[in-house]
DNA sequence: CATATAGGAATGAATGTTCATTCCTATATG
DNA sequence: CATATAGGAATGAACATTCATTCCTATATG
């Protein structure tokens, strides 16, 4: 039998989630892949939408700590810059591929409060300012911020899906060459 | 009142999933939208499912066809290819923006039936092959046409998305930088 | 008038949520 | 040390609500 509850509830709700989606998971469903009794739910989270809410922040902290811990700041160059976020964006979908999926199919959801959306925000805001910063030092192509985040975060995205799929095998060697195809996108040639 | 309703409630149908998803979306909502009585419904569909497997073949063969539809075959060069199927896409996404959002948020769906995936999967063979092409004529990365579609793909939605959010202004400038972006990620520089 | 079509109330199954009850565990008591 | 007791934690059956689907009536069409 498990020590804590809530951490069994969370992270069945969260693969339930990533897997079917919001509307999609029942409470009963979470409480059976918890092993725990659907009211014993309602002793750790007000509702679904409470509970839905405390693991999207919960997720895209975690995402956005994995970023921001070690990244090269002001004394790295951009190239090193883009390495990092592009690397510690994969180790993240490694170790965590259901918290990705999660993050993907909600981060628009319509049960989101004002809290999650901060927090993501946020948590885009940062790589925002990590580009902005790039392109101050002339090695980044001047095209909107977020235009820039699009291609890099879309194609990453994708990729963690096609591999997720099975259609894809991430080796070591090709993680460096998508690495590169992705910086091409985005300096200036 | 309306002449077809059939189309009235895919119309519907499809708005809706696009912005709640398929579990999120009721029939009295279609309904509702399509201004036609839930019983109405099923004088047209099956079921719930049938209508959203209708749908998704109805929207994936349109923009199918949108990126078939004059496409430089063997006569035009790669760099033109690329560029064909990149300014369809975005032409498709201009015109038919929630089908497009549908497409994309119900193509893993466990309700999809076996014509769905397989018109799915057709669609994407037809852009590995173009890619493929591409590589043979050694214009394109040598990365698996997999990973080549995931960067493409996955910038175009997310840069889609980031539009339909009002993150991002579309302007016919942005699109051709856009466009030299995604052939540098893929193109052997 | 006969038939086809549309509508929306009716139905039963399923859902989120509540609550009376049971189960643990830690402390108190002899 | 063995047993009794208290109080929070967990449970799952029960509840109101909402859902997909059906069915019967009203209207349109020929």
């Amino acid at each position: 039998m498990s020590k804590n509850k809530q951490e069994d509830i969370l992270e069945a709700a969260m693969q339930l989630f990533a897997e079917r989606g919001y509307d999609g998971t029942t409470i009963p469903m979470i409480a059976d892949k918890a092993k725990v009794g659907a009211g014993t739910i309602y002793r750790y989270f007000d509702n679904k939408e409470s509970l839905v809410n405390s693991l999207f922040v919960k997720c895209v902290t975690q995402f956005s700590d994995i970023l921001n811990s070690e990244f090269p700041g002001n004394s790295g160059d951009v190239r090193e810059q883009f390495s990092h976020i592009f690397y510690r964006m994969f180790q993240f979908a490694k170790h965590n591929p259901y918290a990705l999926l999660f993050i993907d199919s909600h981060c628009m959801g319509y049960y989101l409060n004002e809290e999650s959306n901060k927090v993501y925000d946020d948590f885009l805001a940062f790589i925002i300012g990590a580009i902005e910063k790039g392109q101050e030092r002339g090695a980044i192509r001047q095209l909107p911020s977020n235009a820039l985040i699009a291609i890099v975060y879309g194609a990453f995205i994708m990729l963690f899906k096609m591999e997720q799929a099975g259609a894809l095998e991430n080796t070591g060697q090709l993680l460096e060459e998508l690495e590169e195809s992705c910086w091409n996108a985005v300096r200036i040639i």
